[in-house]
RNA sequence: GGAAGGGUGGCAGAGUGGUCGAUUGCGGCGGUCUUGAAAACCGCUGAGGUGAAAGCCUCCGGGGGUUCGAAUCCCUCCCCUUCCGCCA
């Protein structure tokens, strides 16, 4: 959500930014129904505080008494009056707030314009050149890696994008994610592990809901959402509290799966590991005071980067352009791997500042000091990382060329050994 | 899943139709007293909307209803506790 008294004060300058996305907005519309809701609002009140004096006019004269019978036919009118007034004002708030919800975050001054993916612009780059991997192969082209990695089962038991990892595949995936998560806490992200399903409430408040209603699984006979990633949860849950001021920042990782209907992405690009239904992720979330998030924003960022570095792959920051940005977000970076065997970027990470407008809608707060009114503190998040892609580009730079993956340093400790052999 | 009992301010706990945003206690903050502290005493102590302010309005788990008037009565949903059943 956005705050609506700037929004009032100043909507020039929240037009002006809003433009900069891909979200259609009617700022003239909200206000509308904004000044519609307050005049209604005023009204019900004035007639609820007119009712309200009458009632204890009334509570002070005997009951039955000449008088009493006189002011209930008072009240009755008065009763009526709010009644109605109520109602209306009632409806002015849910229209306005149909609106208001569907107004996305307002971009940082700091993000580049743009109209969609092709405006993003790369902002650094490391690792190794890419020319030196030649012996990659795409990773579902790698030999035996059929036996390892298991699409046609996965689509007889629950369908297209829902793998079987076996053997030592199977363990590797969980060693990146113990080894994440571990590289998380020592860098002061406190582990979580959280619900994999979640409520409207707390779909809303972290703005997938209405945005991204259809993208999401749902069930049946409840009103739940699968997670399309941890940061659900996880941002939900400080919801509805205020944070004392000296525990923040909050840092927080979790491990989930992530489910994602992928409902019209499904194109040329999809192939083995580069999308699925249901993947693995550890996310990290921050709850910032406003004026430390852009400085909190960089540090994340680095944080996730920190462990494509530990991982030895080649990859890429973007700062994403406004046009390309998501909904909640004011400012994104992406972190994409290069995977060798496919020639191609991989986006594994998303590090993004929310500012206030997911603490606003989740109504995530903290107090300065006693007695000072709560303000809304920022939130921020990213991948860190996403598995099955990091997995893909380290299964394909890693290919000796005959029947073995060459696993780094970092991964090679909790993994047992320094490479993964293929079955073949 | 069945039965019973509950959900009130940071916590505990009153309140069963009207002057109740709510008695009281604890905790917290401020003051008096004290060299300082404790004790004692006094005062303050939830969130939100609207407004320049005074003020006004809303919130007693959520939603709906009855009533001139609801924390209080009714319906419904959610949650908690205990017992039984089932179960990783």
């Amino acid at each position: 959500m956005l705050d609506i008294q700037k929004l009032r004060e100043n909507p020039d300058w929240f037009q002006e930014r809003l433009k900069r996305k891909k979200f259609a907005t009617n700022l003239d519309e909200v206000l509308e129904l904004d000044e519609a809701r307050r005049k209604a609002v005023t009204e019900a009140e004035s007639a609820r505080a007119s009712q309200n004096g009458a009632n204890q006019e009334m509570a002070s004269l005997q009951k039955g008494s000449p008088e009493f019978i006189a002011k209930i036919g008072e009240m009755k009118k008065l009763s009526a009056i709010t009644k109605s007034l109520e109602g209306a004002a009632k409806d002015a708030d849910e229209a306005f707030r149909a609106a208001y919800m569907k107004l996305p975050n307002v971009p940082s001054d700091e993000s580049p314009d743009g109209r969609g993916d092709a405006d993003n612009v790369e902002i650094r780059r490391s690792g190794h050149d890419h020319d030196s991997y030649t012996t990659a192969r795409a990773h579902f082209d790698l030999p035996g890696i059929d036996k390892l990695l298991d699409f046609e089962r996965g689509t007889k038991v629950a369908g297209a994008g829902f793998p079987f990892y076996r053997g030592d595949l199977a363990r590797l995936v969980r060693v990146l994610i113990g080894s994440f998560l571990d590289h998380n806490g020592q860098r002061g992200y406190s582990e979580i592990a959280a619900p994999l399903v979640v409520n409207a409430d707390s779909a809303r408040a972290t703005g997938q809901l209405p945005d991204k209603e259809g993208q999401m699984y749902s069930c049946r006979e409840e009103e739940l959402y699968l997670i399309p990633t941890a940061e659900v949860p996880v941002t939900n849950f400080y919801r509805n509290e205020i944070i004392p001021v000296a525990d923040l920042p909050l840092k927080h990782s979790a491990y989930t799966p992530c489910f994602r209907r992928e409902a019209g992405s499904w194109g040329a690009d999809v192939r083995g590991l580069n999308r699925l239904h249901q993947f693995d992720k550890v996310e990290i979330v921050r709850w910032e005071r406003p004026e430390d998030s852009e400085a909190a924003h960089l540090e994340l960022l680095g944080d996730a980067e920190a462990i494509l570095q530990a991982l030895e792959l080649p990859y890429r920051v973007l700062e994403i352009c406004t046009g390309d940005m998501g909904f909640p977000h004011s400012r994104q970076f992406d972190l994409e791997v290069w995977a060798a065997g496919q020639k191609r970027w991989l986006e594994v990470s998303s590090c993004s500042n929310f500012t206030d407008f997911q603490a606003r809608r989740a109504n995530i707060r903290f107090r300065r000091e006693e007695g000072a009114k709560p303000e809304f503190v920022h939130t921020l998040n990213g991948s860190s990382l996403a598995i099955p892609r990091v997995l893909a580009a380290l299964l394909e730079n890693g290919f000796d060329g005959e029947s073995s993956v060459r696993l780094p340093e970092f991964l090679a400790r909790p993994f047992g050994a320094d490479s993964l052999k293929l079955p073949v």
